[in-house]
DNA sequence: GTATCATTCAAACGTTCGTTTGAAAGCGAG
DNA sequence: CTCGCTTTCAAACGAACGTTTGAATGATAC
């Protein structure tokens, strides 16, 4: 009983993410009640209006923890890529790699949360509340324009319009990953509990996602024949 | 003010249908309250319990309603592909295009309703609620283990397990196209004006998927290696 | 016409929602 | 110990939720 002996283990801020993550991935924005949450922490319903003022901006609260130190680290990477080959271009997979490995990561700290953001991530980005997609978009802007630029100097051949899609298609691809809906189970033989080794899956990641991106032009035939 | 001048243009269930589509689209399953659905539809509030029974009943009678046709659609080109070329094997393309074209061409449907379904169901994929993931994947069954099937045979020289997962990347590019989140505008440069021309949609798809189904094995040159 | 059934309607049910309030408790500085 | 400030607490707020009810209306058959 003696120095705080008493004092919770965690901050009242640092609970209140720690649950709104787990209940917001489980339930929803909408179907995780404050009363659920404050509960699942541990704390006075009142405390998320008197530390975040209100439901929505706890939501922007518990993205911006994990997310903007996510991108960062991307752009740090890319940088350090270009860095260490100063001139040259880079390859595909190792944009790829720069691009997802900083998800991937995440999804194996399993102790921290961080695998639980993961998958809320995932499902953010097709997130029916405007103001949620908006705001992924805001924190995304940045790290999607530096990324873009080095996907098409390592692309030539790849027409901009053409690219652009198909990293449309990559992100479907890495967001469904993230979501891990291992509950669907959509096609039968999937193993779920291997489904978690980063490194693995980082190259499985990057094996599908760099053929699709170096993939022959849909109207190449045609054009050789006309040409 | 002859006869039946007055009735209402659609059935009553119809119309809750439709309106319940956009709704859910829009805000969600749970941000999707009764009385805004049933103003919309131009219905009274009680009538969506009388003839759905409760909202949960409603949510699967929207999904049925057009899923089930779809999948339907989907083994019935599969079934014709495969009475065309009776002991051949397919190509991963016409596999591919078989699965994806009931999705694009629903796409196209801005009249009736069908392109709202189409960014309703691309995120259903990733929803929150246990229970309708669950829905989709007892709609989704019966197709999957046929394709699955499929792509086995097409692809003898890719690992099951590595096709599995490769057929969940395919998913997660089909959902996420579906969803069409044409406000996040995660990379700039994007075109949406151009996105649903759903020919040139299933040629990027196709070339897309088919390249990430037949890429080199990721642990491929440490097998040779070995060998 | 009348009887029968399906459908629509306004109103209310009890519950839960996010937020606010004002007092109580905790706590470091003087 | 007392002051000033931050944080916690129980209680209540009005609003909105999904659902139910019982009467009114519509359509069909005899």
């Amino acid at each position: 009983m003696s120095v705080r002996a008493l004092k919770p283990l965690k901050e009242t801020q640092t609970r209140i993410l720690d649950a709104a993550e787990e209940l917001f991935m489980q339930h929803g924005f909408e179907g995780a009640s404050m009363r659920m949450l404050t509960a699942r922490a541990g704390v006075n319903l009142a405390a998320v209006n008197y530390h975040f003022g209100s439901k929505d901006a706890l939501v922007e609260a518990v993205f911006r923890r994990r997310l903007d130190p996510m991108n960062a680290e991307r752009l740090a990477e890319l940088d350090r890529l270009e860095a260490e080959a100063p001139g040259r271009t880079l390859t595909p997979q190792a944009i790829i790699r720069a691009f997802i490995g900083a998800s991937l990561r995440m999804i194996e700290d399993t102790r921290g949360g961080g695998r639980t953001f993961s998958r809320l991530l995932g499902r953010a980005y097709t997130e029916p509340a405007k103001s949620i997609r908006q705001l992924i978009g805001r924190m995304y802007a940045p790290a999607m324009e530096r990324f873009k630029a080095a996907f098409v100097r390592a692309l030539p051949e790849v027409p901009t319009d053409e690219l652009v899609w198909r990293m449309h298609f990559m992100f479907g691809t890495l967001a469904y990953t993230l979501a891990a809906t291992d509950t669907v189970q959509l096609i039968a033989g999937a193993k779920p509990e291997d489904r978690y080794d980063a490194r693995v899956l980082e190259d499985r990641l990057t094996a599908f996602m760099s053929a699709g991106l170096l993939a022959p032009l849909p109207g190449a035939q045609h054009v050789r024949i006309a040409a």
